[in-house]
Formats: structure tokens, sequence, C-alpha cells
DNA sequence: TGTATTGCCTCCCCTTAGAGGAGAGTCAAC
DNA sequence: GTTGACTCTCCTCTAAGGGGAGGCAATACA
């Protein structure tokens, strides 16, 4: 059980937050001590860590409170989570993208059409569509492509340009940003990568992926 | 010259917004026209776009309004701009990381340490220190890790390591300007690349590259 | 030329997600 | 038994807008 102090200090929110989201019912201490004090156990902490990772993603605390009490399934949740953040990453990147092509029109000195100014600025619905569109644009191409090989079901095949395309972009940013060979993001994003490799049946080793990469 | 709702649908914001970023100052439209109507020049689109960006950064308005009042060059307002954004989404890196991490911990039935469940979520300042820490120890373990494995030549490894770097921006390069898969010049990149591995000692089918790119 | 639609204005109040602080009780340690 | 750190509730304050009313302005079209 933890004190307010401790748990925020555990997960760097403020006291008055932990105040705010068990006044309004979102977080709400698993005992009430005798003196009125608020404790946490390891539940209500992870709570505490599906309410921020969904404050991440800019739902209110009403649609997060809902969000948490409709749907009990945890891994569900975890999933979605995840999609989010990870389109929410994209938009990152395309906004990335827009301030590097200021930057070069600028120093070129040629000016930026005025719309142009603002890609990357969708709100996230539109952003949405855009990705479908690019999708199936990647699997036009893709099929056919693909009639020359083994035929694919499209559904695995997207999923898997997509984590290329995905490692390649976060690859492409870490060269363009220095960002060492041996960095934890590095790292991790190389694991995944060959992780998804071999789950689809691409097995390498990381001996010979080092090799050639 | 544009009007409030013009500026609106080319930067994806509300009209009620630009009233707001009127009233407290923040950008005055280029001109009121003679019925009180706000016009906005091209000008006022590009500070829109810094304002935009800095508060994708988090930044409040009065701190956006003090930036973009005393640093009056704009190309160091990008750079800074794009440093600051190439972290946040560093962060949201992290913070996918432990969303893994508490997803197989769950799946195996391990709990998870309970301050485990914060990574990612530490304020900006904090999780630049943290960076640091890791590269640090990660350039320690690295060296360290390399004495268990074959001693290389240097010359040997920065040759490879040249290639591949160049195969890798080149490769980038292409994607990030929408050249296609099938370009002639991919293809000869692909193929002085394969040629190259070859010739190292790495020998590796077409098919089998195709299959894992 | 009139009329309808659409767009714009100001003014005022509402909301969300907290932060700040006052005043008072509680806990642990020396 | 006192002190210092911690906690509580209650109240007010802020930032960054959103909603809507009431009233001109501009454009479209018949």
């Amino acid at each position: 059980m933890y004190t307010v102090k401790e748990v925020a200090e555990l997960s760097k929110v403020t006291v008055k937050l932990l105040h705010h989201y068990h006044r309004i019912g979102l977080l709400i201490p698993t005992e009430i001590s005798g003196a009125g004090y608020r404790l946490y156990g390891t539940e209500a902490l992870e709570r505490l860590q599906q309410i921020l990772l969904y404050r991440e993603l800019d739902f209110t605390l009403e649609q997060i409170k809902e969000l948490l009490q409709g749907n009990p399934d945890r891994s569900t949740i975890l999933e979605e989570q995840e999609k989010r953040i990870q389109q929410r990453k994209q938009r990152l990147e395309r906004i990335i993208e827009t301030l590097h092509k200021t930057k070069t029109s600028r120093e070129r000195g040629e000016p930026m059409e005025d719309k142009e100014l603002f890609k990357g600025f969708e709100r996230e619905e539109d952003w949405k569509a855009a990705l479908q569109e690019q999708n199936e644009y990647l699997k036009e191409t893709y099929d056919y492509e693909l009639l020359d090989s083994a035929p694919v079901e499209p559904q695995h095949m997207n999923e898997i340009a997509l984590e290329g395309a995905a490692f390649m972009t976060s690859m492409a940013d870490g060269l363009r940003t220095g960002r060492k060979h041996n960095d934890v993001a590095v790292a991790a994003l190389i694991g995944r990568h060959l992780e998804f490799l071999k789950e689809h049946g691409h097995q390498i080793s990381a001996e010979d992926f080092a090799a050639q990469a």
C-alpha cells in the first residue's frame, strides 16, 4: 500500500492530481485509512498506468473513465493503446517532415505554398483516413508485384509492408538525428524487427542481420 | 489575404482559436477590414505554423509569445523545434516499450514491478537525463560485449560500415522522396548492395533479401 | 433590385484539468 | 512530548479554448 506521496513519486504525477482523480471518481484509492489517508495498492497503480496512457492519447478523463469501466479486458485495452500511440508517433514524424521541408525550402529561398505549411496538423480522424488511403495504395502496388512470386493474403502482406516501412523510417530518422548505433531505442527497434521477421517466417540470426547491416 | 474561415481550413484549427489568439495578442491579423474582418497574409500564416509547432511541444501560449518575439531568427527556431519533437517522439517510443513489457509480462503471468509500470512517463527533463545515462551504460556494455566476439580489423569494418550507411541513406532518401520500389535507381542500388555483401562473404539470395525487405 | 444564405463580429458564460494555498489533523522519530 | 514532514478538506484561480446569442456584412441568385 502506498500513500499519495509515494504514488506521486512512483508515477511522476502530483499529489494534487491524485486528489483530483479521486474526487471525480476516476481513481479511487484501494483503501482509506482511519485518519482519511488515501492508500493505493498495486491494482490501483495499474489503473493509474492505464489512465496516464489514455491521457497521453488525449482522451478526456470522462472518456477514460468509460473506457476503463466498460471494458474489463486489460489486454485489449493495451493493444488499442499501442495502436493509438503508434499513430501519434507517425503524426509527429509527419510534422518533422514538414519542418524539414520548411527549413530546406527556406534555405534555398524558395517560398512554400501556404497549405504546405500545415501538413501534419490534421486532426487525428483526417489523419487516419490519409493512412487508410496509403495503405490501399501499398496493397495495390504490392499485389501487382507479387504476381511473379508466391500468392499471398493481402491482409498478411499489408502487415509486413507496414512493419517494414515503420522500421525503415525509424532507422532513417535515427541516422538523420545522429542517434548512435548502440542507443537503446535502436536496439529495441532492431529487436522488434527481428522478432517480427521471425514470426512471419523469415528467420534471421542476429549475427547475419548484423553482418548485413 | 485569407479570412478566418480560410485560415481555419488551411491550418485545421477552429475560427474560435483564431479569435482567441487575436484577443490574447498571440496572432494579430495582418489587416483588419473596414467592417472589422480579420485578414491574414502569408507572414501571419508562417507565424501560425510556428505557434502550432510550439503548441505541439506543450509550450504555453505565453511562452510561445515570448519565444516568437524575442528571437527573430526563424531557422534557429526551426532547429530547436525539431530537436524537441524528436525528443517527444522518443518519449513515445519509450512508452510503447513499457506497453510491450506490460503486455508480455502479463501474458506470462509474471507480475511487473510497480515502478516499472511508469517508465516513459517522466517529465521531459528527467527523461533527458535518463537517456544520457542509458547511453553511457550502453557504451560500456557495448565495448564489453565486443571482447567476447571475434577481433576485427578496423579498416575492413570501416569499409563495410560505410557501404551500409550509404545504402541505408540512399534508400531512406528514396523512401522519403517517394521514389518507387521499382525505380531503376533503386534496383541498381540494391544490386550493388547485394554484390557488395557477396564480396564480403555474406552471400544472400535476391529472394531472401526481398522477403526480409 | 430585393432577398436569402452564409460568414463575420462582439460579448458573455461554460468547461476541463488541474495548481495554489489556507487551516487543521496525523504520523514517526528523536 | 515536541517537531517536521505528511495528510486532509475547502475554496479559489488559471489556461485554452468551446458554445451560443444577437447583430452587421458580403455574396448569390432570381
